[in-house]
DNA sequence: TATGAATGAGTTTTCATTCAT
DNA sequence: TATGAATGAAAACTCATTCAT
């Protein structure tokens, strides 16, 4: 018998636990897997970074896109959160400086997750982009308004300068390795701030 | 060993043109097969759209990278073609905008090609990377000094937004079928062009 | 350990009819089961029809032989009490019919059963076959001493009879169907029957 | 280079024969398999019996049906050849103990095999059913009129008399593994022929 | 040299069985 | 005790690469 009190955070090899962590554990190693070694992932390395049998995989995602929608749901959460997160900040800069990074970084890590899914991913995918959307706008306004963001830039080109830091740009080979992203993004938010 | 007198300097019309033509075939095919498929497409795909048996695109390009490698080379060939021809047009908006517009749908067709290669892609690959960037450099120069395009965007951002306008913009969905690509290059050729 | 003063013997209103009550249900999901897909149906599906978990069909049968074996002896009972009935029946030829006619849908329907077990059925399968085959042996003989069954069948070919009755003719498709069991039975019978 | 007029018949181990030669190995290794194993045996168990890769199985045969079929088919020949033989051998019991023999083996051996195909068989299953029947009534007729078969059973009853020789005749346990099939027909046949 | 059949490692997918709840 | 989620071995299937023809 465990300790009184002890079973919560721990989870050190947790055998089987029940469906809703182990759901979580498979989003979180799907999330990792993807960012790897991109969408073709094999279900066998998903369950292996899961520490799950590859039919705990099967049964909470019987499909891929199911999968891969979970996760961008996922990622789109993530970013809603930072993008609340922007807009309390009191420090327009610094939080229009962090959603754009993390921006960048998940368009990065993750691309042709959601061009791959597009119209497969549902009501629940199109209400967070929208949501997403509308908080970039905002924050992207009060960084304007707060005058540390230059004012001819539009608030939906963000998502363009955010893939263009990350993605390799290709033909010309432009950089950018995992390694230099942030370093992209970076010279792309100093471009950004008011001088 | 070759026959002696073999075919390297003689007349144009050698008769071997078999193995050049289908070499081209295969780079050819290659080409639409990546634009289509992504990185991965399978060699048998590619000697499908090419015509010829897979063993002959094997033959043709052993390594993967090889082929890759061509097909870059190929791209980057096209474009420094198209660069030269916008340094010699009379109108350096016409040609600032053709090679921008090329620019932008090569590099929205081949996403990650130039990035999977990187360091493998040889001096040959990185002596056009070379040249291509110069001539842009000048045409980008040349268009601002004919007061068509705006200062206040450098010359070197240029690719940037030649990959935002034709990438997927992954996790917001915005994004960019082959229908919307051309809509977006001339949205942001309008934002370029001095007003 | 079960509590004191248990359970075997006492009023027949004891409160544990549960697990008996799961076991008879399990039994006839069971027939149903392997009448419908055969030896090699699934323990899920036969716990679906049941209406119960797979974890109680594997409890009460931990080995598929025993349940395979329960199944057979359900059937033996069945068919050694039409038999009985055939015997009582003041109509002779009825009375065999009758038996012919559930020997051949049973023997159609479990086709490999009693095969699979074999060896393994153990002695509650050895007796009730043992029972059953005497019971035919004088149904039979009842039926031709009462002139309405053909002097020229010896008893023990009736069962190949109602095997070829209802099993489909593998290799030459002839068979069977559900449909077509009842009528193959009845033409058999025709010519069973003392002209 | 090896011997010349040598490699008609040998084919000890050749590794890559050309596709006539694979599809039939392929196939007699799949009617060793189901006869086996059964008609679920694995893709994996006939590649290995045929000495291939499992891959040239899904070549040949990409659905399990036409591999089912095709062993159907193979049986189905095999039998009109035995029939013929029957017709032609100027011994009429001979021929058809040897036809009736070798209906109830291949009868026993590939149960469920006619049957799980079907209407799925084709117009090339039904006509060769068709022609073993005719044959088959040819053969029975032949013998009943050499007067070396008993008159009172009808031609067409033949294949479920082979069917019930090897088939178990399962609820009652009469019998019959694979050894015991030879034994069966024996007593069968004796009972077919005329005394 | 061109071809595409053959290969077999790797991936996807199922499902009999176990076991935490 | 009943449940059904979890497991993972095994089967189905794919496809990059090789190689006999």
């Amino acid at each position: 018998m465990p300790p009184v009190g002890a079973s919560r955070d721990e989870a050190p090899k947790a055998p089987r636990a029940d469906a809703q962590r182990n759901t979580a554990l498979v989003l979180a190693a799907a999330r990792r897997a993807v960012a790897a070694h991109g969408l073709t992932v094999s279900y066998h390395e998903i369950a292996r970074l899961a520490g799950v049998g590859v039919g705990t995989v099967y049964r909470r995602f019987p499909e891929r896109d199911q999968l891969m929608g979970a996760v961008l749901i996922d990622i789109l959460d993530e970013l809603i959160c930072e993008a609340n997160q922007a807009l309390d900040n009191p420090d327009a800069w610094a939080g229009f400086r962090n959603l754009f990074t993390l921006l960048a970084l998940r368009t990065g890590e993750n691309a042709g997750l959601s061009d791959s899914l597009d119209e497969r991913g549902g009501p629940q995918v199109a209400q967070r982009r929208s949501r997403l959307l509308e908080l970039l706008r905002r924050a992207t306004l009060r960084a304007q308004q707060a005058h540390v963001l230059r004012d001819d830039v539009a608030w939906h080109d963000i998502p363009f300068l955010a893939q263009g830091a990350t993605s390799a740009v290709c033909v010309l080979g432009l950089h950018a390795g995992p390694l230099q992203a942030q370093q992209a993004v970076t010279v792309i938010l100093d471009g950004l701030r008011r001088s």
